[in-house]
DNA sequence: TACCTTTATAAGTGAACACTCACATATATA
DNA sequence: TATATATGTGAGTGTTCACTTATAAAGGTA
């Protein structure tokens, strides 16, 4: 068997983690499956990651370095608000349909997992990208581009449905499904509801 | 041990499904839980039921019974679109509040069940909530209540995402959640989409 | 070449899982 | 009271799970 170095294995790994839940569903998530994927044994696993649970986490750890961080660049950036809020929701959605088994990891193990501290981390990222969201949201109002009495949370966590149902719709995997137009559609309801 | 005919057993079985959902999660629910929980031997829940899926599958249908039927009555109803609309909201919010553990399951065993027919069914539900949605929207759109620019489906893809993300808060579980309050701050948002 | 560290494997461990079955007995009916 | 049936138990089945360990050997370095 040839021979890599852990960090190598360690993206491997990963990767065969999502490969898994993006087409077998998390219930296939075992370690036995994920070493046939990656063409080692099991014990091979154990290498590069003390647990199971660690793979996970450092899952979660690349989903906020590779989607969070960026978002929240663009929630400090220049850009207008509106223009803000439609380049933070495409990050996200891009992201989502690139990555998805990190969306069923996400929306679904939040419910699932039976660890807490997992369960901890996987609802840090959704409150993160929440609060990103509201401070796009309060500048735009603060600036008059959008109206002043819609709940700043309230629209906040109607935002969230958007990526939770679009984890529902990937699971669904409708052959006809178009994600710039998702995108753009979902997009349109969104500013229906903060224009003035 | 007490015995009890089939049909009541049945019915404190999925009870105790129900409670486990909802306060241990869909990883605790074992066969040898469920015993636990209805204070009998594992033999006797076969006796009642063939398979832990034919537990699920009968609690599907019970939803079926007891809150799309009832979203349906609703729906063909000859109330006003609004109030329509408000009582089919309320309705939902309401049976997911007091059935969490079926929140649980049909938010999250929809995307994380192995079963092809299982998650089939949980998702026919999901569905056919949307359609009974998008049948108040229409009426209402066609009485000239609500603007004719939005676009049905897109504003039922919308609404479904409330529940969606509902369970994930019931799964929060914040202690000063008000759901009568949640309930009408998520309508004002849907409005605001509708209104012409 | 000899040696050492890292990466791998194969064969385990015990626990949990859904589910079965021989057998027991409560309860309804004859 | 005798009998049949429905409901229960407890000790299994085989499978899968996450994880461990003894051992091997690849590949870099001396």
């Amino acid at each position: 068997m040839k021979r890599l170095d852990t960090e190598t294995r360690q993206v491997l790994i990963k990767q065969a983690v999502q490969d898994i839940l993006s087409t077998e569903g998390m219930s296939k998530l075992s370690i036995n499956n994920i070493a046939l994927k990656v063409g080692v044994s099991e014990g091979a696993i154990y290498r590069h990651f003390k647990s199971k649970k660690e793979i996970l986490l450092s899952i979660i750890n690349d989903v906020f370095d590779n989607l969070v961080i960026k978002q929240q660049e663009v929630a400090n950036s220049t850009l207008e608000p509106s223009k803000k809020l439609f380049t933070f929701f495409c990050k996200q959605i891009n992201y989502l349909l690139h990555n998805k088994g990190i969306t069923i990891l996400l929306f679904s193990q939040a419910v699932h997992a039976n660890d807490s501290y997992l369960k901890e981390q996987l609802l840090k990222v959704l409150q993160f990208q929440k609060d990103l969201l509201k401070q796009i949201v309060k500048e735009g109002v603060i600036q008059g581009l959008w109206s002043k009495q819609i709940d700043i949370d309230d629209f906040a966590t109607f935002y969230m449905g958007i990526p939770a149902i679009l984890n529902i719709e990937i699971v669904l995997s409708k052959e006809n499904f178009n994600p710039e137009e998702f995108s753009n559609r979902m997009f349109v309801l969104l500013k229906r509801i903060l224009n003035p």
